[in-house]
DNA sequence: AAGTAAATATGTGAGGGCGT
DNA sequence: ACGCCCTCACATATTTACTT
């Protein structure tokens, strides 16, 4: 079940979109034009109000709606006709948009609320496919571009674990094998490990980045992995959320189309850093056309184990590391506007 | 030096999809 | 037809950096 806060901050969202006076009354109204939600629900949003747990998210999450059902790009002080929760289940197929509330059957709405996380994709999908559509080859990624120091370190953490099952060879481990590094191994690595590991960590950045700048050698495919990293999709959407530090951020993504017009890209680079875990930095240099200003977008991609290590493939977590609001892309809402 | 904020690293539950 | 695996979306723990 998707967690209270996540609940709170998208239909308390939608809440604000009604122009109702003020929270309280939203609240109490429980409109019956939101589509898919029950009383359970509301009756869980009541408890958590009248917990004042997530105080912030929810006056944070009030007043985002509000602003956008007043602005100009938005709604522009219209009563919605119908807001439609997504809810917790997940959309039937992939979907390029990550959209929670939907308006009037037009408007897409995503909330964000204190993460910098732009996708969480399997390594194949990543560097392999250049997010252009699901990796159709799946497996250990760490061994497909590190084989050899990979082998070796592995045959370091096998000295390491004294475990007589385990197989020579990493590409050999089967769940069980997998299942029992993961708790000999739980928590940071060993000491011993631990600079093994930087070095074989920085190798698996290094050729991760130089296999996707491979795949993708013209600007065009480049601007397009621009486009696919910062969720730009072929129709508009609006994300109303907050950063890390609890302000709040409202913007409209442009779809490629209106990026283009906008903005010229000038070079878009992605290079291996000495990080600790493997870590890759992608940063773009576009050229504002309107007053030929130039702008930086940058992020990084961590390649990691998401259930503990060597447990089941690696996964690539995809962050934005620029200030939402100074994406060239993201076109923020104000109050005016 | 202690306290706090930011950055980094690791962990988790859910559920759809896909291989068997 | 079903169970495991992978992806998704964060959550939480630990380190490091920065203040006072």
């Amino acid at each position: 079940m998707a967690t209270v806060r996540t609940e709170i901050s998208e239909i308390v969202t939608g809440l604000g979109l009604f122009g109702y006076r003020d929270l309280d009354r939203a609240l109490a109204a429980r409109p019956r034009s939101i589509g898919n939600l029950d009383d359970r629900v509301f009756d869980r949003l009541d408890n958590a109000y009248a917990a004042k747990k997530h105080d912030e998210i929810f006056s944070t999450a009030y007043a985002n709606g509000e602003i956008f059902a007043r602005a100009n790009v938005g709604l522009r002080g219209r009563v919605p006709w119908l807001v439609e929760w997504k809810g917790p289940h997940r959309p039937p197929a992939y979907e390029q948009i990550p959209a929670d509330l939907r308006v009037d059957h037009v408007y897409l709405i995503s909330c964000k609320y204190g993460s910098d996380i732009l996708h969480n994709a399997s390594p194949w999908h990543v560097f392999d496919r250049a997010l252009a559509e699901r990796a159709r080859r799946g497996g250990d990624w760490f061994a497909e571009v590190a084989p050899e120091s990979f082998q070796e370190f592995y045959t370091e953490v096998r000295k390491h674990v004294t475990d007589p099952s385990l197989p020579a060879l990493v590409t050999a481990l089967d769940a069980d094998h997998r299942a029992a590094l993961r708790s000999a191994l739980k928590g940071r690595w060993p000491r011993s490990l631990r600079y093994d590991w930087e070095i074989v960590g920085f190798e698996i950045a290094r050729n991760s980045a130089s296999h996707l700048m491979e795949r993708t050698s013209t600007r065009r495919d480049r601007e397009e992995l621009l486009w696919r990293l910062l969720r730009l999709a072929a129709s508009p959407y609006f994300v109303l959320g907050a950063d890390r530090q609890g302000l709040p951020i409202r913007y409209r993504v442009l779809t490629p189309w209106d990026f283009r017009n906008r903005y010229r890209m000038r070079r878009f680079d992605m290079w291996g850093d000495h990080a600790g875990q493997p870590t890759v930095r992608w940063r773009a240099e576009v050229v504002d056309r309107e007053d030929s200003t130039p702008r930086t977008v940058e992020g990084h991609v961590e390649i990691r184990w998401s259930h503990g290590k060597f447990a089941g493939v690696p996964e690539a977590k995809i962050y934005l590391d620029t200030p939402h609001h100074d994406v060239a892309g993201y076109e923020p809402i104000n109050s005016g506007n």
